[in-house]
DNA sequence: GTCTATATGAAGATAGAC
DNA sequence: GTCTATCTTCATATAGAC
């Protein structure tokens, strides 16, 4: 039934327990008996818990960075673009919401390498929040004073969904995805077309 | 010249730990240091580093709670309402960053008695902010599909600060706030009276 | 690659002197 | 109310058999 390696059995599990008591308060017992496995078996496919953190955290940061840069490159229209990017943002944070929990909250426990790699992915993503309403307000179809700033209050909406998304909640990651991405095209003042 | 009770700067040592590293990755002993004293110091003024916690996070809950409370009642208008609501609580989180980042991302970390009254006045705050949305429908001043949904959208934009603000960054908290009060007010498509 | 057993270190909290 | 010293527990990680 269950053909999955136990390498990615055990970052599912540190998955599921980062996300429900965080990195620090997770033991590597707490990972491996999730796996189904003995606290010595961790060790034979990962380095150490920190390094299971950083696999975790730079795949999610790619995910996440590698989807938005698509999300812009699909139009060049303002309005379909900042919504698309949005909407696939922050459906992402609805749908993998324990993983992006770990993704987004347990940066300070990564090696300061590790730190480093992944706020690279972070900076290309406000990037192209950033270019993306911009290039809006070049065109004339936005109307926004602080692009960064309003650029990082979009950001921290879709984020902010792993505090408080639950699956079995009213909302589908779908429905969310839409309303945040109406919601960013009001922000940035979007004359419809 | 620092006449502090010992009490509180062990609580203000505290909230600088728990901010820069999270409360499981907190030491008794990183506390008590920075506030100048020994190990077993803190035991003196506070029965575990659990209690600590409670009581920052306690006095932040009920602080902000009281805080959006009294802005609902400043005023009957609902423009009015929505942005002064908005702007105090993301301008207490920019100037709080570290306290708030405490105070909204180590819930977990309670007792669950403590987590039950904290998450009380969760519940009011969120009240607040729906019940000012709803009201700004009903009067036929905002256009907004899903209340709860935009509610949440708007919390999360001024809590997600805590985990980016800094102090030393380009906006005060004056502007951070003005500029998420507006932000509010597009996001529930106001009329400008 | 899995296990049992354990080395090693450090954490929360307390004892008891001053 | 502060200190030094320490108890006790538990964590990460390793050793070595199978």
């Amino acid at each position: 039934m269950t053909d999955v390696p136990a390498r990615e059995r055990l970052m599912d599990a540190a998955v599921e327990a980062f996300a429900e008591r965080g990195f620090h308060a997770t033991t590597t017992r707490d990972i491996s008996t999730r796996a189904g496995m003995s606290p010595a078996a961790l060790y034979v496919h990962h380095a150490s818990k920190e390094q299971l953190l950083y696999e975790i955290s730079s795949a999610g940061h790619q995910n996440t960075r590698n989807m938005i840069l698509a999300a812009y490159a699909s139009t060049a229209d303002p309005v379909d673009r900042l919504a698309t990017i949005h909407f696939e943002f922050s459906k992402w944070h609805a749908v993998h919401s324990k993983r992006a929990r770990v993704v987004q909250y347990e940066i300070s426990a990564l090696t300061p390498e590790h730190r480093k790699e992944v706020a690279g992915y972070r900076r290309d993503i406000e990037r192209v929040y950033r270019d993306a309403i911009a290039e809006g307000v070049e065109k004339g179809v936005f109307e926004v004073d602080d692009v960064p700033g309003t650029a990082l209050a979009l950001i921290s909406m879709a984020i902010d969904l792993v505090r408080w998304y639950q699956p079995d909640g009213p909302r589908t990651p779908d429905a969310v995805g839409h309303l945040y991405a109406d919601l960013a095209l009001r922000a940035v003042g979007a004359t419809r077309s």
